[in-house]
DNA sequence: CTGTGTGCAAACTCTTTGCATAAGT
DNA sequence: ACTTATGCAAAGAGTTTGCACACAG
């Protein structure tokens, strides 16, 4: 359960002060099932809910929730960039140009050898993007 | 060999006239080796060999290409959209915040247990994006 | 109080578009 | 000739920034 006390919790272990903004994305990122969000998309949901908030804010607060291991960036294609809710390993489909990602649980899909990186680096995070169109036969 | 004679071969099958644009444009990306170039590099570097060209027509010719299967967008991470002069089965190394994009051959990566795509919906690629980092005890 | 966060608007980057001119077939 | 491509400049989308005011510790 993901009440204000608890986002309280998560916002003072990432050494984020529990402003009401913060609180209020919180309640929405943090509460319900994962999901992938644009700044554009969280805003309209929080106005929707009649929070207050700028667009500058939730660009801030996704980029400090994102540093903060709250969040992860998706890089698909195109432009927007995506907030992904769902920071456990797993990996994306991705529907070509009607901006829709979905969830591959990392359980179903592996990744086999990997080459050594360069010297001096490591393997920070790995994504998969699974490109679909639609069938022809369908 | 790519001389200007084979890029009017590569135009021809791709039904795109030989202009003069395009086949500079060719000669910059169908020889010597494979690249990760934005529509600016590719500007600069045909700027830099006295090539005359408008960036918007640099964006209409990488768009044309990648439509026409010479080239492959790559969608790594941050707001640039680079093109991939090699459009075989490959992967990428990405370096995070160096904007530096490497190949990983195909024949040493493979991904295992991609799910069914949902109803009426087929795979068309997947990529790989191994994000590397430096690593502390470098 | 003191420093961090927020909001607004303007700036910025990358990319696309509209339309007149130029070039290919 | 007829059609497609190009170039320019302006528009557009998404994101970031600067600075004054507000709020948390």
């Amino acid at each position: 359960m993901n009440n204000s006390q608890t986002i309280r919790e998560i916002l003072s272990k990432a050494g984020l002060r529990p402003t009401r903004q913060r609180l209020d994305l919180g309640d929405l990122l943090f509460t319900g099932v994962d999901r992938h969000l644009t700044a554009e998309m969280l805003r309209d949901e929080a106005i929707g809910k009649n929070m207050q908030i700028s667009l500058a804010t939730i660009y801030n607060t996704l980029h400090q929730f994102t540093e903060a291991g709250l969040l992860r960036e998706v890089a698909v294609s195109g432009v927007k960039t995506y907030f992904d809710t769902n920071i456990g390993n797993h990996h994306h489909f991705y529907v070509s140009g009607s901006n829709t990602i979905l969830d591959i649980p990392d359980e179903q899909l592996e990744v086999h050898g990997i080459p050594v990186p360069p010297e001096g680096m490591e393997v920070s995070q790995i994504d998969v993007v699974v490109h679909l169109r639609p069938s022809r036969d369908a």
